[in-house]
DNA sequence: TTGAAAGCGCTAACAA
DNA sequence: TTGTTAGCGCTTTCAA
């Protein structure tokens, strides 16, 4: 009984409406697009054409001739391509922390009709192509996910004019471009605060990667906050942001430094991972050592004890880098506002 | 020094590469498109042209005339909208799971010149507003991730005319729709016979949730596998494919089952919250009670000890789900081949 | 306020 | 093998 509603026929385009409706194709158009200038009555006219056609506009047609894509690009940079056999490991996508940046995005780009493209670029030949792509205005504007510090594609988007915006600040301040980020130095100074006034007082720190300018500014943010809390030599162990590398530095950090009742660990992610390592070389969380997380992701709720952690409202940043890129759009004059967030401390319960 | 390279000047058009190689617009069009039947010499001298211009096509003024988009939709479907207070709780897009999906996409998208959009369909408006984008051809084809049994979407696409492939196999296999999946009940069995193999006797598992086809077949496979290995009664537990849940559904197990000696636990991110509960309550892994987990994920590394688990091969399947789609735009044949991929065991540590 | 008409940049018949 | 030409569906002057 199901009759097929749409056999292969020919598309529904502005011209049909305009027959249906008795009114020129301009008119049509201008319904569309919502001027102000048209009659009431032939506006409702149309209107009912619309819905009984079933019109949707033809993108790429509107596209041609506005030179808008209504689109943007997310663009993923990493730092080379993965081999074969660690496929995904370590990689931006899998991190939970993409999603949440992708949601944030839609929740503003959705309601304004923009569409996302996902784009990878993790070496030359991709990053090449991935410009050209832009160049020629096959999207309106660019959110730039970098995961290391020394990557040529916040420069090279500059270079093409189109309206881009970064997620975190970056490394070379050279061209002036947008960005999106939390203050960092203020997170770690929150985590910073709460140990000390714990009244911990062998106060350690699992980093970040140094190349990324958030695990450097974390740790900065750390060791500057414990100096002026009276701590100039706090030791740190490197990590990657991981979960694994969470477990990784929290077993050097327990074989060096076995006393610390104390310890600062740059993500979430990484703080999942170090937990169990700290129970398996028999320290109680929080009574023999308190942690603190950054981040406030899933990860904490995950922890046992859940943890207590330094909050970036991922979703708003998100939110507002796609802010931030529409409203360039809207404006012709090159602007390259910023947006800095501020981070609070949730208390749960691992320190 | 840095002179800029590309004051605001018109884009470089097909006219443009034609006048500088003193060919017609026709040629240089076939030469874009790697037509055969162009004379060597006129295809170099087109090749420097383009060089030389800098020119890149239009995709719009292509898709207009091809009625190809030259991208295909990534549509992530979850039941309802996320609330404010909870951004993205146990959303697809934080599980490291979508990912891996993207980037197995990806890998097969990108050399094809495909780009990927990325669509997210959480209540009715989205959906209609959704299918009415999709209709137009916008897209040349789509990868629905859904996240639940009862979702409408794969039925709205199908009637689209869309080419469409899920993740996973449909719930109501009422419209012949290609999918890719993974043997979910062959796995269930992998992991049943590795524990009944291992000497367990009292055997639990936690599952999925069970109005996900994927949720279902692991539990149903593993109850059937166990039943064959002389267990008809396996206790189960309900999860969500979540760390937190994991952790619930383990202490819920514990709770009312203590005696057991080994678990399949239905995903590898549940085990990873199913594990520190099991420590917490003093059973040691493997020793006291041995764990499978399922999908293989970078979960898995993380858990400690590390974990033996059924893998999922869900880049190739994601590739795969790519490569379908392409060729069923190559042919004009309405086909829905899909593809069910084997799982393995990978012996770790938990088991 | 409305309509007629001119393109946007490209591909694909069709002719040559 | 190459060029000419006619649109693809839309927006946007420009006149009316």
């Amino acid at each position: 009984m199901t009759a097929d509603p749409a056999p292969p026929t020919r598309p529904v385009t502005l011209e049909d409406v305009a027959q249906v409706a008795g009114v020129s194709r301009a008119t049509v158009s201008r319904v569309i697009n919502g001027a102000q200038t048209v009659d009431a009555a032939l506006r409702t006219a149309v209107e009912q054409a619309v819905a009984a056609t079933g019109y949707v506009p033809n993108r790429a047609a509107r596209s041609l001739v506005t030179r808008r894509a209504d689109s943007i690009a997310l663009v993923v940079s990493e730092r080379e391509q993965r081999t074969v056999s660690e496929p995904f490991v370590g990689r931006m996508f899998t991190d939970p922390h993409f999603g949440r940046i992708v949601g944030g995005l839609l929740d503003v780009l959705r309601p304004a009709g923009i569409q996302l493209l996902l784009m990878l670029a993790d070496d030359d030949a991709s990053r090449s192509q991935l410009v050209s792509f832009l160049r020629q205005g096959h999207v309106d504007g660019v959110v730039l996910l970098s995961s290391h510090a020394d990557d040529p594609l916040p420069e090279l988007l500059t270079r093409t004019g189109l309206p881009t915006v970064l997620a975190g600040r970056p490394t070379r301040s050279a061209a002036p471009i947008a960005y999106v980020d939390v203050d960092q130095q203020a997170g770690a100074r929150l985590a910073a605060e709460h140990l000390v006034g714990l009244g911990r007082r062998r106060i350690a720190t699992l980093s970040g990667p140094l190349d990324m300018p958030a695990g450097q500014d974390r740790l900065n943010g750390f060791r500057t906050a414990m100096a002026a809390l009276g701590d100039p030599d706090v030791v740190s162990v490197e990590g990657d942001f991981t979960q694994a590398g969470g477990a990784e530095a929290m077993k050097r950090l327990l074989a060096e430094h076995p006393g610390i009742d104390g310890v600062f660990i740059a993500s979430d992610l990484m703080a999942l991972g170090a937990l169990p390592v700290l129970y398996r070389e028999g320290r109680r969380v929080p009574e023999d050592v308190a942690v603190v997380g950054f981040d406030d992701s899933s990860a904490a709720l995950a922890c046992d004890p859940q943890l207590t952690t330094v909050r970036q409202p991922v979703e708003e940043m998100a939110a507002e880098m796609a802010g931030l890129l529409l409203r360039q759009l809207g404006e012709a004059g090159r602007s390259t506002p910023s947006a800095v967030f501020r981070p609070t401390l949730v208390l749960r319960h691992s320190a």
